[in-house]
DNA sequence: CAACCTAACTTAACGTTGTTAAGTAACGGA
DNA sequence: TCCGTTACTTAACAACGTTAAGTTAGGTTG
């Protein structure tokens, strides 16, 4: 079967052409500032090419946004290998806000936005597993950390503890992404900020 | 001067009627959700007749938004009355937290959304002030818990800590808002968490 | 081989959106 | 009485996401 196979191939490159393009735009100047047009343009195809290969712009938008997950996980790998559990715990802290510095535009989407409920039917990306789900990841850090008896008497809800962990860096990332252009706060450098947070989590349920 | 007098009081009944109209919609719906026209309808006006009390959509979004700031630092004005530093501090973060989540659309539009960076020149609201700022509110019960030695050594910087602190309670609320629909954590309740968060920047700061 | 069909597009258009240009009616002051 | 400003309205514009209606190339079938 070649040719039926060859079509299949270019439909798909033309796939990936369109969402890294939507991508590189989004990444810049934000889901709202870019169009289908601008995106067509750069891929020199009509708006309505995009149509064949996507529902509409939000579906565009989740299929990228389920990748950045993926690559969000993916920056925890090397901190996996760290065998102390509470240091293991500050250095995915640090590679999290790392993330959301590196793509702004992509973690607003990712964690910032609310999106529509979508049908557990297609969901495509693995949760649960480590390797694939970050906030997977830190709660086997945190049951770790409970069961090897580093946090205090009375902390063993892994979920609760790991939801703490994440609201407070996701909320230095976030207040920087959203607000950083207030004046009226006299602003402590992010990196303070962010081992600041770091601290305060690890003081906070450590013994 | 009569006929003076009433024109100006005139005009500025239409424009709150703009404004209480523009509220309760963008309370409701979200700010994206909401047209011109829609609002236009509300009061029985033309869009157009909008654009002479406002300069264009963000602008009425802004002087929603500023009125909200000053909403949530009226909040704390009952919990300025406890004596004890610890337990206020408590307090305000329950009250931050509360007001997220009586008007979530209002906290997304105030703290989740990046809004173009505005001309200090026409700033109205009263920054500094505890009463009208509720960024100054906590920094003063921070700067009273440093003072009277409640949190631990080298922890000084009232601004650095307020943040942080800020940051903890934000990211509690915003990623509720955001991502409350997400399946695929298996969220605590938010009241749990709340009291998590609260728990943990007390322990985290205090001796 | 010819007829046909379908996949992968394009062009043109629709309905909405924020916003502006142009017109108008009412009213206060000279 | 005339004039000019104030406070609107109606009509229109450009840009947006999206869809309807072709069009063309290539593979499949009679």
């Amino acid at each position: 079967m070649g040719p039926r196979e060859r079509r299949e191939r270019e439909r798909e490159e033309v796939r990936t052409r369109i969402l890294d393009a939507a991508r590189e735009l989004f990444a810049n100047e934000g889901f709202e500032a870019v169009t289908m047009r601008r995106i067509a343009d750069r891929i020199e195809y009509s708006p309505t090419a995009i149509y064949f290969h996507f529902r509409d712009k939000e579906a565009l938008l989740k299929e990228l946004c389920d990748h950045d997950f993926g690559a969000l996980a993916h920056r925890f790998t090397d901190i996996a290998r760290i065998p102390d559990t509470i240091e293991r715990l500050r250095q995915t802290g640090y590679a999290y806000a790392q993330f959301g510095i590196d793509y702004p535009n992509h973690y607003r989407l990712m964690f910032m936005t609310p999106h529509p409920p979508i049908d557990p039917a297609d969901q495509e990306l693995e949760r649960g597993n480590p390797e694939e789900d970050a906030y997977a990841f830190l709660k086997l850090i945190v049951a770790e950390a409970v069961a090897t008896g580093r946090f205090r008497e009375g902390f063993t809800d892994a979920d609760l503890i790991a939801q703490t962990i994440w609201a407070g860096m996701h909320g230095v990332i976030s207040l920087h992404i959203a607000k950083c252009n207030d004046g009226w706060v006299d602003w402590r450098p992010l990196e303070d900020r962010t081992r600041s947070m770091v601290g305060m989590i690890i003081d906070g349920f450590t013994r």
